[in-house]
DNA sequence: TTGTAGGCGTTATCAA
DNA sequence: TTGATAACGCCTACAA
């Protein structure tokens, strides 16, 4: 008589190591996963040589389930191609490794309507945290449902954080820009130049107007008041950098430095500096916020203000610890 | 009498909805995420209206396990800082998201232990598939045991695919390092230059020697044999490359031309150049291969071949294509 | 079109 | 220390 075999799952379950060991199933889940390791070392040994031999693989999804959540975290960042979030991944992830976590990612593309679905989706996956980290808007048509989403997931046990977004009302892990743009203004004063441009990105981005402030505020102390012409709005990223910076060549600004709200368009603004053929940083300076890993080699040196990037990806508490430093000048001349 | 509530899980569950709705759970769970849509127009709408007074978050483990597997891809990168690689995960990310799928994504550091602790992590999660993008050492000692497990994956219904590496025996976007080099030794070759050196990354990475037979193969053909002396062995990073180039000038060597295996190297030779006060392109051309974002800022211009990054991460199947492509130099005078 | 009921793989409770 | 067994939240035949 042929019986036919049923096509039982290739993959092996823990029932079928409970089996092939010879115990329960609950001593082969506790010698596996269990915390309170309450198993003979005789029968521990038993089920990892089965679980070995059949190449058993736990399913996640299905411990998840069971024990009702999981430990990973799941990152909303921009994009990942920017170093500047790069940079926090990367954090997040080291973190995450030696904790033993799984980091789920989820990218917006500054768009708050795709950040809004991303944390939807960051939701459904139950993860131990959700950790935000972008840029708010000023006037922010989703945050109330964004609000909305995260409390829910507070409320079921989630533990939410924003990086850099002090606006939330979360954990938070923030970098104080408006002392980032003091600091810079200070610097770059005490370096000689007397009549900075600023470079402040879109007017909507709360993380530009901070640092704009704090630029603002920085040169006022220094004598050298930015008058409102000396401010020029724009994007936020490296082709707005270098647009912004090329219009303002062409339209015959005078100034011996440029500071751009962030690095990625700073380097910008470098590249339509040197296709104009203006020295840098003999005829302007050039600065910027964030000291991302390119900005070493951008030719000539920026002058930029180091953010602890990596750091903040992989700080677990966070109280609203502001934190910020200063880097010096690479090997430019005036800096 | 005061009673005890008990304290219910603040996250509603499909049970919830259905009850709110009036409806079955079956009815609930084909009204929000039913494949064969046969839901009353009527229930539908009662559903959806429930859920939303609830604030409900479908449980995708629980969906996923109840599936027996989900739809995510779990991408395995060295190092998500290396423009290489974000660039890959940008192109993953952004097609998965317009399939409505999510990435789980993992660093292996370049550590093929970590790789392989990787892939094992990866398995657990049971994914629709897993993507390897990284490159394969020569004595490749964690081989086995990683084919074991991804052998294992496949038959459990599992898809495999290998970015860029040829070796694996599983669905693969491959570049073709050695046409490139060729490709960009006749390129270099046309533009003058006659006394190449090439920093050639570890000798144990396949991609790194593939591009450098592809080199000498070209440099041949052009007439400049490749002398091993002229081929220099070192690290695979920005840092590697400044060092290995820093050394080769300490040492007095004679060349017009650099070749790195990548772009992040070639940057790093570029600071080292600087540093000593060597004109480029006058005195000494450089090039890379990849054309990262970053390379395109860098001064003076790269000569680079380009990758198709993106498009790899985000293509679906995976016919052993090979695929490559030239790119022109920048605004440098020789290149 | 809707509802009932069994099952997915793991954990956790409670006896033995 | 171990073993039954009942959840966990959702999906899906199968029946109605």
């Amino acid at each position: 008589m042929l019986r036919i075999v049923p096509a039982r799952p290739a993959t092996p379950t823990l029932y079928d190591v409970a089996r092939e060991a010879g115990v329960s199933l609950a001593t082969a889940s506790r010698a596996l996963n269990g915390s309170a390791r309450r198993v003979r070392e005789d029968s521990r040994v038993k089920v990892l040589a089965a679980a070995e031999r059949l190449g058993y693989s736990t399913n996640a999804p299905a411990q998840a389930f069971a024990r009702g959540g999981s430990t990973s975290i799941f990152l909303v960042v921009s994009d990942i191609t920017d170093p500047f979030f790069a940079a926090i991944a990367a954090g997040a992830m080291r973190r995450a490794g030696s904790d033993g976590r799984l980091v789920l990612m989820g990218v917006t593309e500054r768009d708050p309507a795709r950040e809004l679905d991303m944390v939807r989706t960051a939701r459904r996956q139950r993860p131990a945290a959700i950790v935000l980290a972008g840029s708010r808007r000023h006037p922010d048509r989703t945050r109330a449902a964004l609000l909305g989403e995260l409390d829910a997931f507070e409320a079921g046990g989630g533990r939410v954080v924003a990086i850099g977004q002090d606006s939330l009302p979360y954990a938070r892990v923030s970098f104080d820009h408006a002392g980032s743009g003091r600091d810079l203004a200070a610097a770059v004063a005490g370096l000689g130049y007397r009549r900075p441009l600023v470079l402040a990105g879109p007017a909507e981005l709360q993380i530009a107007r901070e640092r704009v402030r704090g630029l603002a505020d920085g040169f006022e102390t220094a004598g050298i008041p930015l008058s409102g012409d000396r401010v020029v709005s724009g994007g936020f990223g490296r082709d707005d950098g270098e647009a912004t910076m090329r219009d303002l060549l062409r339209a015959g600004v005078e100034a011996d430095l440029v500071v751009a709200v962030n690095d990625v368009m700073a380097i910008g603004a470098l590249a339509a500096l040197r296709e104009a053929g203006v020295g840098v940083p003999d005829r302007m300076g050039v600065a910027g916020f964030d000291d991302i890993a390119p900005s070493r080699d951008a030719a000539p040196a920026l002058t930029t203000v180091r953010l602890p990037l990596e750091e903040a990806g992989s700080t677990r508490s966070s109280s609203p610890s502001a934190t910020r430093s200063t880097r010096g000048c690479g090997s430019a001349r005036r800096c």
